[in-house]
DNA sequence: TAACGCATAAACAGGA
DNA sequence: ATCCTGTTTATGCGTT
């Protein structure tokens, strides 16, 4: 099975949309191995790439879920060895990719002169670098002197997205933000006051009441008002550092980008990887696909939440909206083309019907302007959902959802447009490949009841690793989504 | 230029 | 008394 996914993923990796149309699959998918190895070494994905690429026998085998971890997962960069990380110069990719051939070396090489520069601040004393060098990707726990690119709302979000139970009390919440971003550990102390400031200020948090008996000390746990979540996966959408960009840059060139104009008459080289505000965003993906990894130990209410949230924002985004880029699948379909917009429309149709259905009283809150993705000053919307006394009463923690896998089994026609999507994404009911044959003769020898528990286990993988596939191609998974949702019932 | 988002600093109150 | 938490106000900077 997991080979099987293994085998998708290169496919679609090969299906990546190129920027030299007469690329081979091979030398794509080497690009975006190497892409993902030297800019996140020690990622899971990258390692999964990896393993793929070279068919490595000696990979682990959880290595061949690229989905084991989410985007928080990435930022949980492992504090590399030094003199790998060195070796693995963030825009080394980048040179390879001709992308910045036409750059000067002292400005590709800015990332160790920021790090210099960055050092020599340090020993100066109190200075720290105030902002990142807008065009060398952001390593938490390599660029420990620039301060993170990230408001100190997506901080929080992200810290509380991180917790098991999406709500920290903000002890824990210093501690997310010191383990995750090292400079603050050296910063001054004022940025605490700043994390309590926003929680306090920013509507996008508030505050839980706490469990009788729950010994956490002072204060209170916080957690992500469900309203605003929206907001800040936008917001974080449109940080420009996110681990998944360089990702997102190769498989998925945005025509949206930002381009610089060398003044020599070369090709144009992107400047910060900015998303526009319409463009698919394949990192809200890998947070899904954490959730969808922890279903095995939780309930899948998060799981319904997540992907409720997800695809809400995703379907409001329009993002299938891939404008302009001339991406190409394997079998040459332009991605462009009418009738596989038509089909990825149909999708879109189906996600947006059923999310009507469910959520008819939730607004939905994307924005296309940034002023509206932060809340100091109040957004119409936040005041039309139901004013909950206590957020547990609006955020459910673990309750049971059991409506929406059924609403979702409506969605009959969900694998045969998937398998007209990418025909090597198995039906996870009817169609059987060689593979699963042998397998489910094996499964016949064995109870109904754990052969039902394999078989939902066997479609989240299968899931898990067709949304790797189109994130990698740079489409909108939140089909897939939900149809593990689907599976889940 | 104004409005806004955001960061930062500071004062203050209340609780552990 | 001290520290932590939470709230509020003020200010400055950058962006739109």
């Amino acid at each position: 099975m997991r080979e099987n996914d293994c085998l998708q993923l290169m496919h679609l990796v090969a299906m990546a949309p190129t920027r030299n149309s007469d690329e081979s699959d091979a030398s794509m998918r080497e690009r975006l191995v190497n892409s993902l190895s030297q800019s996140f070494p020690g990622s899971a994905l990258s390692k999964a790439l990896s393993c793929m690429s070279a068919e490595d026998s000696e990979c682990d085998d959880d290595m061949k879920d690229p989905l084991s971890s989410s985007c928080f997962a990435e930022l949980r960069l492992d504090k590399v060895d030094i003199e790998d990380d060195d070796e693995l110069t963030s825009l080394s990719w980048l040179q390879d990719n001709d992308l910045l051939k036409n750059i000067k070396p002292s400005d590709v090489d800015d990332d160790d002169d920021s790090q210099k520069e960055n050092d020599n601040n340090h020993r100066d004393g109190n200075h720290f670098n105030p902002t990142h060098p807008p065009h060398v990707p952001y390593n938490p726990q390599k660029h420990i002197h620039s301060k993170p690119p990230y408001s100190f709302s997506c901080l929080i979000f992200m810290a509380v997205e991180d917790s098991p139970h999406k709500k920290l009390p903000v002890k824990d919440i210093y501690s997310w933000i010191l383990n995750h971003f090292p400079y603050f550990q050296n910063a001054p102390t004022g940025w605490k006051n700043s994390v309590r400031h926003n929680l306090s200020l920013n509507k996008c948090f508030k505050k839980v009441d706490k469990d009788r008996g729950q010994s956490i000390g002072k204060g209170s746990l916080w957690c992500i008002d469900p309203d605003y979540r929206p907001n800040l996966l936008q917001a974080l959408r449109k940080t420009p550092y996110h681990p998944y960009h360089q990702l997102q840059m190769l498989a998925n060139p945005q025509p949206t980008q930002q381009y610089h104009y060398v003044p020599n008459g070369m090709r144009p080289m992107p400047l910060t990887p900015r998303f526009g505000p319409n463009t698919i965003s394949p990192h809200l993906f890998p947070f899904l696909s954490k959730r969808l990894a922890q279903s095995n130990s939780s309930d899948n209410n998060d799981i319904d939440r997540d992907i409720q949230d997800v695809a809400h924002t995703l379907v409001s985004l329009k993002g299938l909206g891939n404008r302009g880029s001339p991406a190409r699948s394997s079998d040459g379909e332009d991605y462009a083309s009418n009738s596989y917009r038509m089909r990825l429309k149909r999708k879109q149709m189906q996600l947006k019907t059923d999310f009507v259905k469910r959520r008819h009283t939730e607004p939905i809150v994307v924005t296309e302007v940034p002023s509206d993705d932060h809340t100091y000053s109040l957004t119409n919307f936040a005041n039309i959902g139901s004013p909950a006394s206590s957020i547990d009463e609006e955020y459910d923690f673990g309750e049971e959802d059991d409506n929406f896998s059924e609403e979702c089994s409506d969605m009959s026609d969900w694998d045969s447009d998937m398998d007209e999507v990418d025909g090597d994404i198995p039906n996870k009911h009817t169609k059987v490949t060689p593979h699963k044959n042998i397998h489910n003769s094996n499964m016949a020898k064995i109870t109904s009841r754990k052969r039902k528990e394999m078989e939902e286990e066997e479609q989240k993988k299968i899931v898990e690793g067709a949304d790797a596939l189109l994130n990698l191609a740079g489409i909108m998974t939140n089909s897939s989504s939900l149809k593990s949702n689907r599976s889940h019932s």
